[in-house]
DNA sequence: GTCACGTATGAAAGATATTTTCGGGTGGGG
DNA sequence: CCCCACCCGAAAATATCTTTCATACGTGAC
């Protein structure tokens, strides 16, 4: 029963797809002049007749709705309504096809429209990138290093100071004792109190910022483990890093600071760091998780729906 | 004329053709239990979807006809009729586009390469998903007023808190006046002094933050322009929204806290706006961002080699 | 626990869109 | 000039979508 079905079906092929325009030509001779009307305008604007109704599409082409709902069935639909859903997926489909017409930089006049495609594909591009160039190896070491760390600090300043406290509060989040040091005096002070098995992170996309290499340096003097996350894997902070981990940048305009895409590449390289770390302290992070989510619900007023 | 098409567009925003299993995302929260089952079942099977009547998607999710009409109004089309059609156009993308299989959960054994690979994805596709719910009229209209402020206050506290602090640096790059606030007090006590033309914004994912929402509804009673940024744009924050920019959420596992896509989306939407600024402001912002760029280059050790 | 309220929900009526029916019109051949 | 066949569209019939409304359900107050 279940079989006959199938065959009928296989037999009369499911309305295909695209290629549409190719079978109207085909059809055309067997068409009657009303029939070719509707039926060329379907082809030349799909996505305009899909937006149409029987009515609308016999009153554009100036005939009628019978006829429309024939020229459906020649085209192999069982009826307009089908036809008009094909026309729907044609549509979609040609407008995919030239979307990627955005890869240029941000220009001053750019509508704000492009500014948002345009950005989104580069931060998309400078994550592919980042995940691509990624040493899995040294990820590994480093997120060894952080589980079995007594006490974590993180040195980041501007914008990379952000990305460390985030990655800050991520690790507390989990149980971890964690430190962002956004201030060089107070990082190094603090740093010369880092021994063996405590771990100090240094944020800097340039990998030449002296207030962030200089605790990191102190640090690592120290025994502590170091972790460099920095763009330049041979810029001078990676003296000081047991584990160096790149982060990737995109090119960048004039109007699309640097800061941008490292910030981006930045924080995945953390929150792999961060859900690596997650994963092998399972026990206690899980229940640590969702205690600090506990924690904030009565800061959060109900949703009055 | 134009204006005029422009603005019926404007406030009727023609159905966003894609990303439409964000959309169902973030409005899942704002649904009854019964559109929430007719929302999934879209999200899940736009394909199979479209093949089906009301009556049938009624049936197949168990619930009625008019629930599923409310479901499609929901989503932001005008009826049933043109979410299906929106949905065919999907499926002819999906078929096309054959996204990657990646798309699982990251589980506590995942290898700490698929970590990198399952985490790159997610972000991608949040930022994918944010740019396309972006309403590019709220974001210019935003944009406008950023750039006409005669100060910005942000608030935000936790992870969004680190948003509003990169947003602030990057506008006080270009030489806006503009504070983050993460002190709920201050915030306050500092949103009474804003009048009209400044402008303040609030960053919160759930919309429901009361620390961020305290002082977003003293800076709209003291008529400043406000700007909200969240997740949620049915939430209270944006009753004292003057523009809303909505931020999209990625399905979340249990170790990846959502406070990780929402920051990447929020991120985006933050980058936005500074751009736009950036681009309206250009005979000021240019020079002020090469002049900060300068000012820190001797912070940079020369680097080696 | 019980009551009252607001909200969510589906059944059915109402409105639209689609399909079918049917008869008038047209053109080509006899 | 007439007849036949077939194309075509008006209108009826049907399917589909939308709206309305009464009911049921959950929720919070007491």
């Amino acid at each position: 029963m279940t079989q006959e079905v199938k065959e009928i079906f296989a037999g009369d092929p499911p309305p295909p797809p695209a290629a549409l325009a190719a079978k109207v030509r085909t059809l055309a001779p067997s068409m009657t002049r009303s029939m070719q009307r509707v039926a060329e305008a379907v082809a030349q604007d799909p996505a305009g007749c899909a937006a149409l109704t029987v009515t609308g599409l016999a009153e554009l082409t100036g005939t009628s709705e019978a006829t429309v709902v024939r020229t459906a069935r020649l085209l192999g639909y069982p009826g307009y309504r089908d036809l008009r859903l094909a026309l729907a997926g044609l549509a979609a489909q040609q407008q995919s096809g030239r979307a990627p017409a955005v890869t240029a930089d941000i220009a001053v006049d750019d509508p704000i429209a492009d500014v948002v495609a345009k950005l989104a594909y580069d931060e998309q591009q400078t994550l592919a990138d980042t995940a691509a160039a990624l040493d899995t190896v040294q990820l590994g070491a480093a997120v060894g290093a952080l589980a079995l760390a007594r006490r974590i600090d993180v040195y980041g300043v501007g914008a990379s100071g952000l990305v460390a406290q985030d990655l800050t509060q991520k690790l507390l989040r989990i149980g971890l004792i964690a430190h962002a040091h956004n201030d060089p005096h107070l990082a190094v002070t603090n740093a010369v109190q880092l021994r063996a098995k405590d771990v100090a992170i240094a944020i800097t996309h340039s990998g030449a910022t002296g207030d962030v290499i200089e605790p990191l340096r102190v640090a690592f003097e120290h025994g502590a483990t170091t972790i460099a996350i920095t763009g330049r894997p041979d810029g001078p902070v990676t003296q000081y890093a047991d584990h160096i981990l790149t982060t990737s940048t995109a090119r960048e305009s004039e109007l699309r600071p640097a800061a941008m895409s490292s910030r981006t590449s930045q924080l995945l390289v953390v929150d792999c760091l961060f859900i690596g770390v997650a994963q092998r302290t399972y026990e206690t992070a899980a229940p640590a998780l969702s205690a600090s989510y506990e924690a904030l619900a009565h800061r959060h007023r109900s949703t009055p729906r």
